[in-house]
DNA sequence: ATTACTGCAAAGGCTTTGCACGGGT
DNA sequence: ACCCGTGCAAAGCCTTTGCAGTAAT
C-alpha cells in the first residue's frame, strides 16, 4: 500500500482510501472489470463509494498514465492497469482476455524487429505502443472456416 | 445499386430505399462514420430519414455481417464496412488513419503464417478477425524513445 | 488553510424500443 | 396479403457534472 501511496504521488494523485481500493482493485484484476464491476468489488470493504467516484478516479488515472481504458462494442468501457503491449482475444461470448506472456511478448517481438520497422520507415511515424485484437471463436465450434478468407457472408 | 439489391438478398436484408442510401454512404467512406454523421449525410437525399432508423440499419448490417461496429474510447460508435483485417495508426493529434494496403496485407500475412497459428494451438481458439492498433508519434516530435520499453511513466 | 476528492442526485449523450403506419416482397 | 422497415417519441443505459461537505496536503 506503500507503493500505492509512491505511485499515486509520482502522478501527482491525491492518495485517498477510495482511491487506493479502486486502485489495488483494478491491478488485481485480469479480467479488464468495468466501472460497475470495480464498484462492486469495492463496496464490500468500504461503508460507502459512489459509482461516480469510481468513474472520477478510473479517469483520473487514465489521464495519469496509470490504466487504459478499453472500448468494447458492448456498452460500457472496461478498465486496465496494466499499460504494456496487449494483445486482447475477444470471443463471440463477450469476454476479453489478454494472451498469456509468453505468446505476447514472442508476437511483439516478432513485429517489432520485422513489420514495424518498415512501418516506421514507409509511414514517417515512431510508433510507441501496439495493441491487437484478435476475434477468435472457441474452437468446437460450428464455424471452422480457417482464418485467411478475405470475407464472405459471415 | 443493383449490386447492393443482390449483397442485401444473399443476407437476408430488405431492400429498401433507406438501408440503400446508408450503406451506400458507409461504404463510399474511409471515414469510419458515426450513426450522426452517416444521418447527416443521407438526410439530404431523401426527405426524412430517422436516426433510429440509421441505428437499425446499421444493427441489421452488422448482425448481417455487412459491416463492424468499432468501438472508441470517446462517445459514439463508429462503422465500418470494410470487414477486411484491419491495422490503424493513431497519433497524438487524435488521427486514425489505416495502414496503407500492401503494408497492412504484409503484416498481416506474416502474423497468419507464423504466430497466429501457435496461438490458436496455444488458447484454443479459432482466430476470425485480426485488428491492430498502433500508436505512433511523427517523427520528428521531441519523444524520440525507442519502442521495446516496458512502460516508464508515460 | 487550501484544494482536491467525495456522495448524491440530476443532467447528458448515445442507443434502443414501443407503437402505429407505410413500403417491400 | 403479409410482415419487415420506418418515424416519432419515450425510455434506457452508461457516464459526467453541480453542489455542498469532507479529507488530504
Amino acid at each position: 500500500m506503500c507503493e500505492i501511496r509512491a505511485l499515486f504521488d509520482q502522478h501527482g494523485l491525491r492518495c485517498t482510501e477510495r482511491r487506493r481500493l479502486i486502485y489495488k482493485a483494478l491491478a488485481a484484476s485480469d479480467r479488464h472489470p468495468t466501472a460497475e464491476e470495480l464498484h462492486e468489488r469495492v463496496r464490500p470493504m468500504c461503508d460507502c463509494v459512489s459509482l461516480a467516484t469510481v468513474y472520477n478516479a478510473l479517469d483520473a488515472f487514465c489521464r495519469a498514465g496509470l490504466c487504459r481504458k478499453i472500448p468494447t462494442s458492448e456498452r460500457g468501457a472496461r478498465f486496465d492497469a496494466d499499460l504494456r503491449d496487449h494483445v486482447h482475444i475477444t470471443t463471440s461470448d463477450g469476454a476479453i482476455v489478454d494472451l498469456p506472456d509468453n505468446l505476447r511478448d514472442e508476437l511483439i517481438e516478432s513485429l517489432r524487429v520485422g513489420a514495424l520497422s518498415k512501418i516506421e520507415r514507409g509511414v514517417g511515424v515512431c510508433i510507441m505502443r501496439v495493441r491487437i485484437e484478435l476475434h477468435g471463436e472457441p474452437i468446437g465450434s460450428e464455424n471452422m472456416d480457417r482464418p485467411g478468407v478475405k470475407n464472405s457472408a459471415r
